[in-house]
DNA sequence: CTTTTATGATGATTTTAACCAACATATATC
DNA sequence: GATATATGTTGGTTAAAATCATCATAAAAG
């Protein structure tokens, strides 16, 4: 049995998908900034191996990677929007008026999956 | 030597609140729905480990992972606008015509760091 | 308040992310 | 075209990501 999740390994189409797409942004942005795979590894402190890896949308790669090459290229802001709980319609709609703390009980046996 | 990059290890402050913000969002995402931990876990292939040190906004995790539990959540489409080329601005500004496709050479020794 | 469930914390284990060296290929610049 | 640089590829090494078991704590619901 791998030590690896299913997400990370395998992930989803669509996680997979979205993945990829960020790798090509950032390679996008790296270019037309003029600046190498090894400019931004050193600005975050990767090498250009992981630099390289992001750009091709490894699922497997840590946030802080890709983290990292957004705030190298100045694109580090953009994260702030993802989930924002504000701009979250359908959770606001779903939220009660207090908002709990924990999830609320289950009584055995209606697991979601 | 550690064998994690510094990124991953000790990321900017800025990467690290914007990871951080980015955990609470999905926490608070999930509440909302009424989802337990190991819901979300279970969706994507993942333990209730894992998914809480994403909520934690542990940088080590993967990228899959932390997508995944956007997935999950019915958050991921979020993602799409991050570094997106038509909104880099600043790119924009900085690309000429020809669109490059490695960085331009340096002389030895003008490293950007 | 009691009961039941969700979540937090710790430590051990295993796989793999990140690294590097070396070489190959592609691309920019002259 | 020639040349120097940027990027791709492969294989091997090592530290940490992800897992799990277990116990502790918190919080929801009756």
């Amino acid at each position: 049995m791998s030590n690896k999740s299913r997400v990370t390994q395998t992930p989803p189409a669509a996680v997979e998908d979205a993945i990829r797409r960020l790798g090509r942004n950032i390679r996008t942005a790296r270019l037309r900034r003029r600046l190498r795979i090894e400019d931004v590894a050193n600005r975050i402190g990767a090498s250009r191996f992981t630099v390289a890896d992001l750009e091709k949308g490894k699922p497997g790669a840590s946030m802080a990677a890709y983290a990292g090459a957004l705030w190298a290229l100045g694109l580090l802001e953009g994260m702030s929007g993802v989930a924002d709980p504000d701009r979250d319609e359908e959770g606001k709609t779903l939220e009660s008026a207090r908002s709990p703390k924990s999830a609320p009980r289950r009584r055995r046996l209606d697991n979601d999956f």
